[in-house]
RNA sequence: GCCUUGUUAGUGUAGCGCGGCCCAGCAUGAAAGGCUCUCACCCUUUUGACACGGGUUCAAAUCCCGUACAAGGCACCA
């Protein structure tokens, strides 16, 4: 029996064809993690800090957390980072680039969440551990592992070039036990001291040399108000906060690299037991990806909102139509890799396309219309019957009845096919799809002008014609339709009629132009978000 | 300037800890053909990569050194 034979038999059997042809789908999936010796409950945390919704960057870092979660019958812990970095005096004066919690991202960052798919078991907060942060501040300085600083940037920055102690390294611990104090009573204000980590100013790389862990501001907590004066470092608070909250396993982005040793630093002091570490690495899409950066244009009104696609938001992709399901798939395939990447969105795309292909109907639609006028059209009307679904015959059928006035009938085709058809197939056979075989004769100005053949199928086979897609040109018997593409911009057309039986979030597909997802539908038109 | 990561086909990744089974796998894309009233889907075929230069070795994508390029840190941002 040949291998075609055994094809064809195992076909009929339902056995996968796949496996003979060598194919073996291989085994997709997450390499094993590392460190899960005397572990007993793996546990991962989410920590974003809520100053916009999550975009595409970060859900990597959410997926990975949670697919190994999942992955290890783990637990994930969600902890907004919603500490306050910046102080109220650079809030105040409005800089640019400042970061700071927007109220809403807390539910928006949920919602992502949650349109992920992801699980986690237990919610914290930040800015509920504040003393938490301060008590081991204290130990710290107590152990003469840290003191108060109050050098200037400026200044401290000479001592670290130069890899010389600053003055205040040598403080009595009753000494900076004061200035700490002092810090938190609010006798110091903004920007008079630090608290440092004495790591060593001897360190080879600058970055590390005593860094700041405790600083001061003033600004109010969304959450919690004006309850605090100092702030740990990010750093800081998760030295702390991954022992405290029993983190096993930290995966974060490969930005967070330095964090690393400050972390570890710290849990030797306490003597803690080390979490195991992995980094992967950042995603971009042509720009860089930052919720700060997005928060800005949408605030200038250069983008539409938290939802408009350029921002890559959970919320814009799930009005786009893209599903979850694609998005982890195609996270999950770039695996923990440290290297930056573009982030391969048509990947993505023909992930979500395997997903959404049968159950998204197809509508004719025309992009920035051109007239077309067929001449000597011998019947008075047609009805042409498209299916609703190639992918699922069982759909059946949908219909779009067309009106011939005196033999002649004029409809819309596309700009890109007038382009062409202008081009390349005067005198030739064109099928308009469901419909009937005309002969281009001519083109003025904005105009085709056609004579009509035949109605059948066969004939349009036969001579290898081009098939279009066309809409009526009777305002009766189309609807526009604007759609919003992935870069901000808007495509307007007109669409069949029958788009007006679709309900708002239906997929759709526009045949030979796009996958969309309605977003609004009433007679006047028709508006929808471009997928791919 | 200092420090740290990283560099596999157009894109994304597998392989690298323990060098040979890798004339490098997969996905996606592109090209051609088939199917099909979509430039969709499906099927077939083709395409194309170990950044560069040295070294170690019988043998290197895998180990070592150097160079280039990229990203990140050197912030009282996260």
């Amino acid at each position: 029996m040949g291998i075609d034979a055994i094809k064809t038999e195992t076909l009929d059997l339902g056995i996968d064809v796949s496996l003979l042809n060598g194919k073996h789908e291989e085994k997709k999936g997450l390499p094993p993690l590392p460190g899960l010796d005397g572990v007993k409950v793996p546990t991962f945390r989410l920590a974003p800090f809520p100053s916009g919704p999550l975009h595409i960057g970060n859900a990597r870092m959410v997926i990975l957390n949670d697919e190994y979660a999942k992955l290890t019958n783990g637990k994930l812990i969600l902890c907004f980072d919603d500490t306050i970095g910046t102080t109220k005096k650079k809030l105040d004066a409005g800089a640019s680039g400042a970061k700071f919690i927007l109220p809403e991202a807390y539910d928006m960052i949920r919602e992502g969440l949650e349109w992920l798919g992801v699980e986690w078991d237990e919610e914290v907060y930040k800015s509920d551990r504040l003393e938490i942060y301060n008590d081991y501040c204290q130990k710290l300085i107590e152990q003469d592992n840290a003191y108060t600083c109050t050098c200037t940037p400026a200044d401290f920055k000479k001592f670290k070039d130069g890899k010389q102690p600053c003055p205040h390294r040598q403080l009595r611990v009753s000494e900076s036990l004061e200035g700490w104090r002092k810090m938190i009573d609010g006798e110091y204000g903004e920007g008079d001291a630090v608290i440092r980590l004495k790591t060593g100013m001897d360190l080879d790389d600058p970055a590390l040399r005593d860094p700041v862990i405790m600083r001061i501001s003033w600004a109010p907590h969304p959450r919690i108000g004006n309850v605090n004066k100092v702030w740990p470092m990010l750093e800081f608070s998760w030295a702390i906060d991954d022992h405290l909250l029993g983190i096993t396993h930290i995966i974060r982005g490969k930005d967070l690299l330095k964090e690393d040793y400050i972390e570890r630093f710290i849990w030797d002091i306490f003597k803690w037991k080390h979490s195991e570490i992995m980094h992967h690495g950042l995603l971009s899409l042509g720009f860089k990806l930052s919720k700060t950066r997005a928060r800005e244009k949408v605030k200038a009104g250069e983008y539409s909102g938290w939802s408009d696609p350029r921002i890559w938001s959970m919320q814009s992709l799930e009005k786009r139509g893209i599903q979850p399901e694609a998005i982890r798939k195609t996270l999950v395939d770039m695996g923990i890799s440290m290297t930056d990447v573009d982030f391969p969105y048509k990947i993505l795309y023909a992930e979500n396309q395997k997903i959404i292909d049968k159950e998204s109907d197809r509508f004719f639609f025309v992009e920035d219309p051109v007239m077309m006028e067929i001449l000597g059209i011998p019947k008075e009307e047609y009805i042409a019957k498209p299916l609703v679904n190639p992918l699922v015959p069982t759909k059946g059928y949908r219909e779009i009845p067309i009106k011939i006035q005196d033999g002649s009938k004029e409809i819309f085709v596309s700009r890109g096919d007038f382009k062409t058809l202008k081009s390349d197939f005067r005198g030739k056979m064109i099928r308009l799809k469901d419909l009937i075989n005309v002969i281009l004769d001519s083109t003025r100005d904005e105009r085709l002008f056609a004579r009509y053949l035949s109605d059948d199928l066969e004939s349009a086979r036969n001579k290898k014609a081009k098939i279009i897609h066309w809409v009526d040109t009777d305002p009766k018997n189309h609807v526009k339709v604007s759609i919003m593409m992935a870069d901000g911009a808007l495509i307007q057309g007109f669409g069949e009629k029958n788009l007006l039986s679709c309900e708002e979030g239906q997929l759709v597909q526009f045949e030979r132009f796009c996958f969309a997802k309605i977003q609004s539908v009433n007679e006047s038109e028709i508006r929808a978000f471009f997928t791919h």
